[in-house]
Order: structure tokens, then C-alpha cells, then sequence
DNA sequence: ACGGCGCCTTGACTTAGGTCAAGGCCGCGC
DNA sequence: GCGCGGCCTTGACCTAAGTCAAGGCGCCGT
């Protein structure tokens, strides 16, 4: 990690560019901007790791970074996966102790850090600071909740599907998506391992919901696909 | 359910000892005890549903109630447990929508109903009560991370050790503890069903980690329990 | 005391999905 | 171009845990 020069206007506008911060006045944002400091990480770099001591939390400025937990033989559950202007590891601000799990860089990443006084400081005279920060949990929790039910009550394919829709959805729609990561990693997003994605992904071609080629997948059967998102089995209930 | 007479005062007696409102005056406790509603609720009966608009959420005055999500095949999976003086159902307040599941009573229930505009409006004023509500969500978050890893980087073994480590250390580290709920409910907490779980404590028991009767279960070997959460196998790894 | 109903236990069976290992593919540096 | 390393794919295999179904055990009310 590099801790890198940069103003307090440049954090500033890092900042505001943040949801988390809006309806903050010029005067409050340059207050945190001044606490704030720019890190840098490269490829696979902890911005912190389960059970560290908190002091504060992070802001994603560029790249992207993913939260996760390892089992006791090494495999991974991503737990998240932030981009820019998502905050991150803010657990421990509000009930104190441990960060619960690990955060690390996905290719180059620079986030600003926010310690926690200064934050709570703001907060205290800025009630909206602490509403948008909960609205930030709830969504979390909402998040958590949809990872539990999918874990717990639905399959591979299932949680594939569904991911493929929502890669749809958020490219309005289209008909072909990118997978935005490396296979292992979306595997240990979706809770399962890489050799369990390639073959179910192929089980989805044969039926003739996808076709893929690559990182791209296109999506040729809307409706089957939303029926196996919806719990119906691979080889047709 | 039953809509409760309730006078003002008892109802802010109950919002006093719950722990999301300590450190509020007198005068806004009694604010929220003119808006909050008692609620009475029967074995089963739903607080919410999956699904249904939110315009407030509950606090637990007596009983328990478990909030869960269900799966196509009707198998359940339980989020959470919560007892007197939990906040319930809080999600939808700070980023409005629909509750994520579904809260039902076990054995009767008496909760407040607090409308999440009297609850906004005195937050507005003291920011203490948002970061109460801030703490609340984080214990929460912390709870779903390990939730997450349990169901996907765990056994059933280590999440059943676990629980019954945890329900000991909550009994001041007493050698018996009492399963606080039905077998089949407590499946559907470790994420299993009541066959397997049957089964596991079967399995422990001859190992000789512990003794089981009914709902009580004696602590005979706590190392090989800790040995089992951390993930040792039934079969000695 | 007895019948009935929930819940729990147990057995036999099935299955999703993880493990291990052997290639295949692709991009990158030399 | 060639070789190397990461990732992905595929096959053969195994195992944890779910399904289905048949009792057993208690507990409660009449």
C-alpha cells in the first residue's frame, strides 16, 4: 500500500462525488477531505484483514475491491465487491472493534481513508450524514439477506442465472454481458468453485439459454433463464 | 394479530429498556411512546411478510420472533432470532421499499410498532439515537458475515458445535444448556433441516463430545466440540 | 387411561456439488 | 516463434446432506 500526496481539494472531490456524502455542505466536506488520506493498492493488496483493528473506513476512489472470508481449507466467499465512490469496512466505525472480514484490491485500486473520529464528528452536527449512512447498512443488509437465501435455499444454477439477469439489467438490457471478473472469482461470489461454474455453464449452453465465448456470455433465452433464476432444475424441473 | 390498549407510559416503559434508545431524554422517549402501537401476536402469526410495504418497524416487548426467508420448495431459512428489547424489521426505514422477509411470532408475542416518521423526526433532532440505530445495523451486518461464511465455507458439524459453544458461553459457560427452540426451527437456523440435524447431534454424542436428552444437551468434551466449530470432521478429519 | 398429533429419530436412497488431476487455451516476455 | 504460467474446462470419483417414509416418544385434552 502507498499512501499518496494529494490534496485536500482533489479528496474533496473524491468525495463528493461519493452518495454516501450528498447533502453535505462545501464546509463538511472539506472538514473530511482535511482527515482523509488517499492509499494506493495493487493487485491482490489488503486494504485491511479480518480481525484488524478499526480506526476508520474506506471510500473505493478507482478499481474495484471485493470483501471476503476464507474456510479453514482455503476457499473463498466474496462477500462483496465495491467500485468507485462505495464506501467499505464501515462495521467496526459504529459498534467498534474488528473488521469482520477482508478487503482486497481486484487489479489497481486507490481509496481514501476516513478514521472514524472525524467522520462521527460530522455526523454529530449533521444528522443527514448518519441517515445516508444508514440507508448505506440497509442496503447492505438487504444485500446480505438475498446472498443468505441463495446460499441456503437455491442452487448453482439458480444463482447463476440470476447473475447473469442482473449483468443484463444493469447494461440496460443487452443481450450480450461481460463477466466483469475472472471465473474463480464470480465462482466464489456465487458461492462455489470454478470447476462447479465452467460445468454449469455449459449444462446452460446445451440447453440453449446462453451461448458463451470467453468473458462474453449471450443471453439467447430470456425466459428459460428467468425460469432456472426462479428454481426450476437444468434438466427441466 | 390484536391491537393492544396500551397507556403511553407503559408503552415509553418498554421503549426505555430497549437498548437502541438509551441515552434519550425523557421528553423524546415520551415523543416516541405517543406514536408507538402495541401489538399482540399468536404461535405463527406474521408481523410482516417478504414483500409487504414498510411504513415502520417493531421493537419485541415479551416472547420471540424469527424473521426468515423461504425457498420454491418451501424449505426455510432463519436470518435471525429476537428477543425483548431487539429492533425488528428496521431496513426499510432508512431506504424505504418493501421488507426483505418475512417476521413471524413463536409461542405469543407482545411488540411496539414504531412508525418510521415519529422515529425520523426525533432522530433529526438527537443524532444519538441514528447512531444507536448505526450500532444496531452493524451488529446485525456482523451477524450476516458470519452467517454467509458459515453456510457456505462450514459443515453442518462445525455450525452446530459452534451453537451449542455459543449457547453455553451465554449461560455463563455452564456444562448443560437447553435448546431455546424446536429442533426443526434450529435446522433452519444452522441452514439444514431437522433430519440432519438429528443425526449430527447422534454423531457428536458418540464421540462422546456430549449428552443429549430432550431439549438438554450436557458439554462432555468442549475441546472436541472447539475442535469440530473450527472444522475437524466427524470422522476425525 | 387412552387416543391422537407434533415432533423427533432412523434407515435406505439420491443427488448436488466438491476434490483431484489431466489436459487445453491464451497472453506475455524473451 | 517458443515456452511458461494462469486460468479454464472436463472427466472420474466421493461425500455431505437432502428426500422419503416408517416408526417411536411425549404431551395434551377428554
Amino acid at each position: 500500500m502507498k499512501r499518496m500526496q494529494s490534496t485536500a481539494d482533489a479528496r474533496a472531490g473524491h468525495l463528493a462525488r461519493c452518495s454516501l456524502l450528498t447533502g453535505l455542505a462545501d464546509e463538511e466536506l472539506r472538514a473530511l477531505a482535511g482527515v482523509a488520506r488517499l492509499r494506493e493498492y495493487g493487485d491482490g493488496e489488503s486494504l485491511f484483514v479480518r480481525g484488524g483493528e478499526a480506526e476508520g473506513f474506506y471510500v473505493v476512489v478507482s478499481g474495484k475491491a471485493k470483501v471476503c472470508r476464507f474456510g479453514t481449507d482455503g476457499r473463498e466467499q466474496v462477500l462483496h465487491v465495491f467500485g468507485p465512490g462505495e464506501p467499505c469496512g464501515e462495521v467496526p466505525v459504529f459498534q467498534g472493534g474488528k473488521y469482520p472480514a477482508t478487503a482486497m484490491a481486484v487489479g489497481a485500486l486507490r481509496a481514501l481513508y476516513l478514521p472514524r473520529h472525524g467522520f462521527l464528528e460530522v455526523g454529530k452536527k449533521r444528522p443527514e450524514l448518519l441517515l445516508n449512512m444508514l440507508a448505506v447498512l440497509s442496503v447492505r443488509l438487504r444485500h446480505f439477506v438475498q446472498l443468505v437465501d441463495d446460499l441456503a435455499l437455491k442452487e448453482v444454477s439458480a444463482r447463476l442465472a440470476k447473475h447473469l439477469l442482473d449483468l443484463s439489467a444493469r447494461a440496460r438490457g443487452a443481450r450480450m454481458v461481460e463477466l466483469d471478473t475472472t471465473k474463480t472469482m464470480l465462482a466464489s461470489r456465487l458461492g462455489t468453485i470454478a470447476a462447479t461454474l465452467s460445468r454449469t455453464l455449459a449444462k446452460m449452453q446445451r440447453l440453449g439459454a446462453i451461448r458463451t465465448k470467453g468473458k462474453r456470455v449471450w443471453i439467447t433465452d430470456r425466459d428459460g433463464l428467468q425460469a432456472l433464476a426462479a428454481g426450476m432444475k437444468l434438466d427441466g424441473k
